[in-house]
DNA sequence: TTACCTGCAAAGAGTTTGCAGGTAG
DNA sequence: CTACCTGCAAACTCTTTGCAGGTAA
């Protein structure tokens, strides 16, 4: 299988080692064209299904947060209950949809001009996120 | 104290029974010119230090979650352990500074021309948020 | 008196950690 | 062989809930 192949790449050349699970969860997340959001609790749940052998929650938890750490993930602003990730790691905004709690791609185009006016001194900008809630007609 | 005839008003109007406990959080976080950024736990420290009796966790849980009904605070989105409030219910967006973990307000005009211009069938906007995230230089 | 409120302790949810055994290099 | 990784269970943090006693109207 190439795209294993890929996996193994990636995590060797970032220090990680290529296990099984984080292989498995490389796919789940990364073999794929579009974006990908989740919580932890959907990532469980889709892994449950695709791999054969059950990995476990903290084990999930280690595996998300090194990828965030090394840049393949980022972490959503939305207050929830739970954290929410995406695959998408470039700048861009999000829909929150509060009717099925789900979370869509929203890119720099479909935003206004934004600008921040206000400065503060000593302190420097490190990310603007656009956080749109909708809901049901 | 004036002030507190005014909370014991408030409270009434809207159906909630101005107990001391109430008047005490209202007090606290009312009685100021400036728009007030906490989290439960801030609260808390505040209370224990501002008001000889304590308040029982519980309580401010649920005085809170009345007053954020009532529309009197606004819950913010930001990525955390905790859950941030805003006495400021105006629409207006955020900093947050993470090397202090405090929001500071940002209102409209500091902002650039915000626009969506993505629709999604059968789903109203409810909220637009800008979260900018800053750090010390 | 009655409905509502408070405080405590226990329960819950999501997440993190310690540690013993397992695996990659 | 050694360093790193996994899985389990326990621990932790934030928040909610159940219930008995207290308070506003």
């Amino acid at each position: 299988m190439s795209n294993k192949h890929i996996f193994v790449e990636k995590l060797r050349s970032s220090g990680l080692r290529p296990t099984k699970q984080r292989i498995a969860i490389c796919k789940l997340l990364f073999d794929r064209k579009d974006t990908f959001h989740f919580n932890i609790n959907n990532l469980n749940n889709f892994l449950k299904k695709s791999s054969s052998e059950k990995i476990s929650l903290a084990t999930i938890y280690n595996t998300i947060h090194a990828f965030k750490r090394k840049g393949y993930l980022k972490e959503i602003s939305i207050n929830t209950d739970k954290s929410y990730f995406d695959t998408n790691v470039s700048n861009h905004h999000h829909f929150f949809d509060e009717s099925k709690n789900e979370l869509i791609d929203l890119n720099d185009k479909d935003i206004g001009n934004l600008k921040i006016k206000k400065n503060i001194p000593g302190k420097k900008i490190k990310s603007i996120e656009v956080l749109v809630k909708i809901k049901n007609n």
